[in-house]
RNA sequence: GCUGCUGUAGCUCAGUGGUAGAGCACUCCCUUGGUAAGGGAGAGGUCGCGAGUUCAAUCCUCGCCAGCAGCACCA
């Protein structure tokens, strides 16, 4: 028989409690207002049904609303009785699967004609009904096979897909809220009107049953929950400000770049955005260091060479290819060119080729060979969102020509340039990620077990040099067809997360292109080829810096560094001596003369967002000043056009020129 | 690619089975104004493309294209 249990409070109390008490006693005994506020409890850490009876000593904790970890509890709660509302509204539509997510939840109905967003208000109104009507969560364990056949007899197909994919060392739970019931593992609060009132159906999607797009697509309904309505409101104050910083709004209001019905996925740069663009081409330019040579292979090259990479077979669905125009037209002209070239959607064949060419020596190795190069992949058109996913990109691609010697040096060699170019842009929060073989692969698996075991050892490497600041993780099955790859993860501004840089260890290429250097004993050897990105795409890279910085740049990175603005046409004179002295010192700088208001000028500028506009009037024509104006501040500040042009010009310096800038000035001091 | 939604002036968006409207932007005129919109006038649209229904289609139907959200895929 089961013995007393002994419980230790947050307080420090210890109490015994007889066997099958349950949490609910527990809080009534402590207090009834506690017992009423009680959401569930934790048994060291492990939330349960306040229901469930505690069968163990140790620390126990009552959960009230308030309590973060009850927040999950609210949110998969909604998203049941979003399902019993979505039931009892439309009978015959089938129940799948409903989990919590960050900021809230889903739930994948399976029905004839999908919901729409009108659907969403009159969901929400039953929804609130139910959690009105406050019926319990109750737990029951049922027989496999009588859950397979009441789910059955219900119509619940996916339900019974559920029931038998639940391992026979796990209970088959039901929870059950009035009439309605799920398939579900738990744990829940103690009864619908806990849900509160702090939730809102956000969008319809469709989904595919288990993320298999071989398989039907079902109705998502998503939806966040939250413990109070203040914070439902914080949220959706949240989400309205990362909207004002998608990059695809910054870029019209800044004038940076747009896209057009005849071109989808392809960018057209307009020359501030071409600013930006050739400023991060420059910045990772620098960073190459000499280290690298920087190349350039063709955009376009026979089908074979691209047979011979493998790319034909393996990437070929994300291809473009081409041929003569004539060709086209003239399909069956027996005397028309009908080569067929593909456009490269990668560099690193170009790059076999450029290492092949001539005999290399194991002295000249590692070789690095960098290209800024233009790739264009056919991405599915659902897959395309502004510069983030687009199908013609710059890649900052390298390939290292490296022995199996020199392979885990050269990645952390790599992984140091990653995370200092990251440091430069202000990006701290870094995930590396070792993505291992996928099941469609070129190469042996010996070849595979070597790349792999290699990088796992550079990936604690780069964990133990970091002092524990950079997290990695593993991902397997998520490599590149040809090798397993480490990908950076750096998190943004608003703690959104994007894969950036990579680093790709690759056996494979160098034998397919039959690639070889001559090592010291005369003999033919293979190279092993790395292929890294930094930026990875610099069309990306820029959506993400725009994002990031919700389009106030850093004065080094913005496109117009600097406006000079008149009050008066008297002034007209001066505000070209002060743009000719800033542009001298090397600044990006426009002059706006127009016959406007200044508030009209400051009002346009800082829309769009110049970092700083220096204003010209009769007082600073005098004086041989600037009122200086600084984006997001509105207490200008007057100063001295030299300290103005020293200060700004400072300022615009690159992270990374400023350190060689300071390294110098030690050495002098020295 | 899949599901749903959307496509009207440079931008944001109204609107109607009888071929269109606002605000901002643009051009011109007046205004020389001290830190987020001074006033007036004017110009600007094959209502995404193609078929169909209709006396008549921007509006209804179908197909295509593109965009948006999600899924799948991914730098």
């Amino acid at each position: 028989m089961a013995e007393a249990v002994s419980l230790s409070f947050p307080d420090n109390s210890v109490r015994d409690y007889p066997p099958e008490t349950t949490g609910a006693d527990i809080a009534s005994g402590i207090s009834k207002s506690l017992a009423k506020k009680a959401v569930a409890y934790a048994l060291d850490g492990e939330v349960r049904d306040l229901a469930d009876p505690v069968r163990r000593s140790g620390a126990l904790e009552i959960l009230t609303r308030d309590d973060p970890r009850a927040l999950e509890l609210i949110r998969h709660d909604c998203a049941h009785v979003l399902a019993e509302a979505v039931q009892e509204l439309w009978p015959g539509t089938q129940v799948t699967i409903g989990p919590v997510i960050e900021n809230g939840f889903y739930y994948d109905f399976a029905r004839e004609t999908p919901f729409t967003p009108d659907d969403l208000p009159v969901i929400e109104k039953k929804m609130a009904e139910i959690i009105q009507r406050n019926k319990p969560f109750a737990k029951e364990v049922w027989d496999r096979q009588k859950a397979k056949d009441v789910f059955a007899e219900k119509g619940e197909g996916f339900k019974v897909e559920l029931v038998d994919a639940i391992s026979e060392d796990q209970d088959v739970k039901i929870y059950s809220q009035g009439e309605w019931f799920d398939l579900c593992r738990g744990p829940h609060m103690a009864s619908t009107g806990q849900v509160g009132d702090a939730f809102k159906l956000m969008k319809v999607a469709g989904a595919y049953w288990r993320g298999d797009s071989t398989r039907p697509m079902l109705s998502r309904i998503y939806g966040t929950a939250w413990a109070t309505k203040d914070q439902l409101k914080a949220y959706l104050h949240m989400l309205e400000e990362a909207e004002k910083r998608d990059h695809r709004k910054l870029g019209r209001e800044m004038d940076l770049f747009h896209f057009q019905e005849e071109g989808p996925g392809v960018v057209f740069w307009h020359s501030k955005g071409w600013r930006m663009f050739q400023s991060l081409v420059a910045y990772m330019r620098r960073r190459l260091d000499g280290t690298y040579e920087e190349v350039n292979a063709p955009q376009i090259l026979d089908k074979a060479l691209w047979e011979t990479s493998g790319h034909w077979g393996w990437y070929q669905e994300n291809m473009f290819a081409v041929k003569s125009a004539h060709a086209f037209t003239h399909p069956d002209d027996e005397d028309a060119d009908h080569r067929v070239f593909a456009i490269k959607p990668m560099n690193c064949p170009g790059h076999v080729q450029i290492f092949k060419h001539g005999l290399k020596s194991y002295r000249e190795l590692p070789i690095r060979y960098a290209e800024f190069g233009n790739v264009h992949r056919y991405e599915p058109s659902g897959a395309l969102h502004g510069l983030m996913r687009v199908r013609g990109f710059t890649q900052d691609d390298a390939h290292v020509f490296c022995t199996e010697d020199q392979l885990a040096a050269e990645c952390m060699r790599i992984n140091d340039l990653i995370l200092s170019t990251y440091a430069d842009f202000g990006f701290q929060e870094i995930t590396v990620k070792l993505s291992t073989r996928p099941e469609k692969r070129v190469g042996s698996d010996e070849n595979w077990d070597h790349a792999e075991r290699i990088m796992a050892g550079v990936l604690d490497e780069i964990a133990a040099k970091s002092g524990g600041r950079i997290k990695t993780a593993v991902n397997p099955g998520e490599g590149a067809f040809y090798g397993p790859k480490f990908e950076y993860v750096l998190r943004d501004a608003i703690g959104r997360d994007w894969q950036c840089g990579t680093t790709q260890v690759d056996f494979n290429l160098p034998e397919r292109f039959g690639a070889f250097y001559i090592d010291e004993t005369s003999e033919k050897k293979r190279p092993v080829m790395i292929h890294r990105a930094i930026c990875g795409s610099m069309e990306r890279f820029l959506g993400i810096l725009l994002e990031n910085y919700a389009g106030h740049m850093p004065l080094w990175f913005a496109p117009v560094q600097a406006v000079v603005a008149t009050i008066t046409s008297d002034a007209d004179d001066y505000a070209r001596e002060v743009v000719e002295e800033l542009r001298a010192a090397g600044l990006k700088v426009e002059l706006d003369l127009r016959n406007e208001k200044i508030n009209y000028k400051v009002r346009e500028h800082s829309l769009a967002k110049v970092p700083a506009i220096l204003v010209c009037g009769k007082r600073e024509a005098e004086e041989k000043t600037v009122n200086i104006r600084r984006l997001g501040s509105n207490t200008p500040s007057s100063k001295t056009l030299a300290e103005a042009v020293a200060a700004l010009s400072e300022e615009a310096v690159a992270p990374d020129l400023a350190r060689g800038m300071s390294r110098k000035a030690a050495s002098n001091d020295a």
